[in-house]
RNA sequence: GCCGGUUUAGCUCAGGGGUAGAGCAACCGCCUUGUAAGCGGUAGGUCGUGAGUUCAAAUCCCACAACCGGCACCA
């Protein structure tokens, strides 16, 4: 492209591919203007070769730039939630003087920023808040920007007693421009864009809680107050996602495992749970699933839950892991026992006994291994994330070589129990060596790379997590994605340097000589537990039929139908599905709505004409229509759709 | 663990110094019922736990626990 004819002229280019021609130091504003009215007023930034830019910004090259309306959904987004963080901190501050600003980043749906205050905010005063937020938004306050000296600007912030932003400052490099955005009187340091003026940023916003934060994500740094907010928009984007939010509620498994009778906790045993027949039928309709997929491949194991101090001691698990497990002491043996809070050194144990050929390896052994970990009392939350689980664990021993070929074959299983399971959108990352590690680099960069092979050799994407390995190897982690699009972080396949080495495991190899076997964690589901829960929410609670704790109810419309029913159930029993009479004695209408709510997924409907010609009435769970059909079609039909999906053809 | 909030019947929630309420569920009757709540009745609570203030505490104060939302943690 040749240069603008003229030195006080720059070329722009448009997104339609059409060049224009500006004065140098041209702005987005002025060329939106150019281009039209309509487009100056919807403008809301500038995109400078890829960039978001302030309006207002002197344009001083030729460029390839687009105009940001509110169209540009991703864009428009990003600017205004970040305007509306500062203008929730433009509203504290005015409410509350004397409050520090620290940091206050776009998060996904919205926002938050982290103040530091002694007061705590309540929940009341976040209507104040948002009604000053809405005011300042009325007043339609315009935006200037300042490019100030780093040392004035230091000293500035520390003068009006904000120094979480003077340590910011300090801490910027130093290529880095100090810019202040002044809405109205009142400025923040940002790194921007902004919008023009606060009126821009229009009235979608809400704020939506308040929690504490460590500033810099420290707990060893002070807490600060954060309120987080979504901001959309318009109010019809709000509206959807408020809706949004409701609907996630109606699947929280807690809530549902309660109303569908399947489990529950309770105060005197915290962070574990107490499944009930439907749960509990659930649970092991899963783990006879997971025992199937791998019955062919793996052999499968029971280790002690208890187990002495010093095997722990010796795993490293005393020295590194101590805080979060639970101890048992026998004081007339002056033993201390630890809980298991994992199953590999006791897998470790069994692969220990008897000396081991190459030619016996891989050995891929699983435990359904009931674990117990102290987890902080924060952290526990219903069933996903508690201090007793069953993990569907295995550790997979082999030479070397195998590694990589082993990774595939647990990811492809990883991979194939999803999508039977319903989840068909799998991610997968790469956490390689942190900081704090065991294992020389050549060990690690082998480790890695042959993780990275399989993802390779399967075709499968991933994304890159450094330094977020254990401290003991590498590791694979699969997220999976749920009907509502949250993200799950479920399967885990991960290389151990570790154990072998401490608990000397050992094969004989081809040459005779004594070797130190590769030892792959893995597990598919993680946890039962936080698995179930997972697809509780997913489902919402309306499982496919095969996982469905009762699969069908027959129920009764007149008494004289009862016989005919209980024949119907022991027929469904027979054929393996799981069926209850509901012979109550109920409308009809009544028997529906219940069954409906506890979310049977087939209710059968017998009445003196059914009960006559041998048929039933089908209506399945969702649908308002029913379908009349011989008893034995219904029974075929539904122990076609009760089979595990490893077991269709 | 940290910050904030919450804790009253099985569930959802109201009440707020004078001894506890609703709806639904449960139970008992009646209704024999045709695809999302038929009618009537009965019963049900150490108001999270402990300690205090008070003539009197579910209510006020303190401590603790559990739960909820975040943060931190997540071998």
């Amino acid at each position: 492209m040749s240069a603008a004819a003229h030195p006080n002229e720059i070329r722009i280019t448009l997104p339609d591919g059409l060049v224009r021609t500006f004065t140098r130091g041209v702005t987005g504003a002025e060329i939106a203007a150019a281009i039209g009215p309509g487009l100056a007023k919807a403008a809301l930034a500038v995109k400078l070769d890829g960039k978001l830019v302030d309006l207002d910004l002197p344009i001083l090259h030729d460029a390839a730039i687009a105009i940001v309306t509110r169209k540009d959904e991703a864009d428009a987004l990003d600017l205004i939630r970040h305007d509306t963080a500062h203008l929730l901190a433009q509203a504290v501050q005015a409410l509350f003087p004397g409050t520090q600003v620290t940091i206050g980043p776009n998060i996904e749906d919205g926002f938050f920023y982290d103040f530091a205050r002694n007061e705590p905010f309540t929940p009341e005063d976040l209507p104040r808040i948002e009604a000053k937020m809405k005011e300042l938004v009325a007043a339609d306050l315009p935006t200037r920007r300042e490019v100030w000296d780093r040392e004035r600007a230091i000293a500035h912030f520390k003068a009006i007693g904000e120094h979480y932003k003077a340590e910011i400052i300090a801490d910027l490099p130093t290529t880095e421009d100090i810019k202040v955005y002044f809405h109205g009187d009142w400025h923040d340091l940002c790194r921007g864009p902004h919008l023009m003026s606060s009126g821009k940023i229009g009235t979608a916003f809400k704020l939506m809680k308040i929690s504490g934060a460590y500033w810099r994500g420290d707990a060893k740094n002070a807490q600060l107050q954060r309120i987080y907010g979504t901001a959309w928009r318009d109010e019809k984007e709000l509206s959807a996602y408020l809706t949004r939010l409701e609907e996630a509620e109606k699947r929280d498994h807690r809530k549902l495992g309660r109303e569908m009778d399947l489990f529950h906790v309770q105060e005197e045993a915290v962070g574990q749970v107490f499944w009930h027949p439907k749960g509990y039928t659930l649970y092991r309709t899963l783990e006879n699933y997971i025992r199937r997929k791998i019955a062919d491949a793996y052999v499968e194991v029971k280790t002690p839950m208890l187990l002495d101090r010093t095997l722990w001691e010796r795993s490293g698990h005393w020295a590194k892991y101590r805080e979060n497990m639970f101890l048992a002491e026998v004081e007339d043996e002056k033993k201390i026992l630890a809980v298991k809070p994992m199953n590999c050194p006791g897998h470790v144990q069994i692969f220990n006994q008897g000396l081991k050929s190459y030619r016996d390896l891989p050995i891929r052994m699983a435990e359904f291994g009931s674990c117990h970990r102290y987890e902080p009392s924060g952290a526990l939350h219903g069933i996903m994330r508690v201090r007793g689980f069953t993990q569907d664990d295995a550790h997979i021993f082999c030479v070397p070589e195998q590694m990589t070929e082993e990774a595939i074959r647990a990811s492809e299983l990883i991979f194939e129990v999803y999508r039977e399971l319903g989840f068909e959108n799998v991610s997968v990352k790469l956490s390689t060596r942190p900081e704090n590690r065991i294992g020389s680099d050549e060990v690690w960069d082998r480790a890695e790379a042959d993780l990275a092979l399989a993802c390779d050799r399967m075709g499968v994407p991933y994304t890159l997590n450094p330094g977020e390995g254990a401290f003991y190897g590498p590791k694979l982690e699969f997220t999976l994605t749920d009907a509502i699009g949250r993200g799950w972080q479920c399967g885990t396949v991960q290389v151990d340097f570790n154990l072998p080495e401490r608990f000397e495991a050992e094969y004989v190899a081809e040459d005779g000589s004594r070797q130190r076997p590769a030892m792959l964690h893995r597990a598919v589901l993680g946890s039962m537990e936080r698995f179930i829960g997972v697809l509780i929410e997913h489902y919402a609670g309306k499982f496919p039929l095969w996982l469905a704790p009762v699969q069908a109810v027959v129920a009764t419309i007149v008494s004289d139908a009862e016989d005919y029913a209980k024949d119907a159930v022991k027929a469904l029993r027979k054929a393996g599905i799981r069926a209850e009479a509901d012979l109550r004695n109920e409308k009809i209408n009544y028997k529906v709505r219940e069954h409906s709510l506890a979310k049977v997924p087939a209710l059968l409907v017998a009445g003196k004409k059914e009960a006559a010609e041998g048929t039933i009435s089908i209506r399945r769970l969702g649908s308002e229509k029913q379908e009349t059909m011989p008893l034995k079609d219904a029974i075929a039909l539904l122990a076609a759709e009760a089979t595990p999906p490893d077991l269709r053809e």
